[in-house]
DNA sequence: AGCTATTGATAACT
DNA sequence: TAGTTATCAATAGCT
């Protein structure tokens, strides 16, 4: 739509596939948010771009319309509601009021209708969040250090593996500059402890 | 786009109104897929008409995206839960979903599925609830300063009372033990900023 | 549903 | 990165 016309097919030039993508997403969005408007429907719009950025657009509540949208796709086929609640494992009240219960308490939670509590409700609340704050520093500086002992394992590893090759290279040019002898691997020195502990500490190092 | 130039604005004219529709989603529908065709991006576009019929795209599939979708922003800011009331009843099996995904939500807010999220995720979680400790704290202080403030008045106006009512017990008695006068409201001296002072401090003083 | 006069979107270029 | 413009694409009003 434009100088000249373009096949619908990935663009390779990465420059301009990015400014291609940024026209194209304000267009649709605003043609999403036009069709709407006009015509009173209900919209979202969710996307990702290559670079896992991420941009959307709901005319109501993006939440809403997922929700709305997962009912719709869940009633397919087997529509009906009745059955099961008269077979009566839980009553329909009782599920109205669970929703309603999360409800309010999620929305509480999203710090929406604190106005209306009392200030030892609300130190109730401002503990619980810390706590549940800490819960989540714990578990995430947990995933750090285990990610961090993965990397110097495999930093061990590869120092060891260069020691061992600095090794074989210096045997060889030996071999090759002086007088040729045979050799199996049992020629090479059984044990290389120290040189083994320095290249630890040096992986150690780097994240102390 | 066409013979003349219409206002973004619902059409009123209902037939007028579903041609649009129709000609707009599938227009809407097509750039959706050529942006992520051209540009290797992931859309999802979900739409509803005004009478509740459901139109759908997904690059990919619609329920990966979606999930990709709640990952990235789960957590941050999280959308309002709002009471649908949808017109009519709502069926059986909607409720019962709702209260899978809210249960679903809580026990995630509740720190019980902490461990399958990425260090990143957890860090934005992290983030998030110190913002709501935040938004907790700042509303709990000020229903404190607003009972403070209430106290302070409260005190005050005791003060006043009690030193109103020293004054005509002393008038009284003056006039028991010496010579009786006529007295109106006008005879009270018309401040006492001294002592509401006195009772200001004494109020902060409990809180500081 | 089609048709077409117009408006709107955008590819290439600056 | 943003602005301009020559083209191409979408679509409003009709039939």
């Amino acid at each position: 739509m434009a100088r000249k016309k373009i096949p619908i097919k990935k663009i390779d030039n990465i420059n301009a596939r990015q400014v291609t993508f940024s026209k194209r997403r304000k267009g649709l969005f605003k043609k999403a948010q036009e069709l709407s408007t006009l015509c009173d429907a209900e919209i979202a719009l969710i996307v990702f771009s290559a670079t896992s950025k991420l941009f959307e657009y709901a005319s109501s509540s993006m939440q809403h319309i997922i929700e709305r949208r997962n009912r719709h796709s869940a009633i397919q086929g087997l529509d009906n509601p009745s059955i099961e609640q008269q077979l009566g494992s839980v009553s329909y009240d009782m599920l109205r009021k669970e929703v309603e219960d999360k409800t309010h308490e999620l929305s509480r939670l999203n710090g929406k209708e604190l106005q209306g509590l009392t200030i030892q409700e609300l130190q109730k609340l401002e503990e619980l969040l810390l706590r549940r704050w800490a819960t989540i520093s714990k578990i995430k500086d947990e995933k750090i250090m285990q990610e961090i002992n993965s990397l110097k394992t495999k930093e061990a590893e590869l120092m060891k593996e260069n020691q061992l090759k600095s090794k074989q290279s210096f045997v060889l040019e030996q071999r090759q500059s002086h007088e040729p002898y045979t050799c199996s691997s049992s020629d090479f020195p059984p044990d290389h402890g120290s040189s083994a502990d320095t290249s630890l500490k040096l992986g150690l190092a780097l994240f102390e």
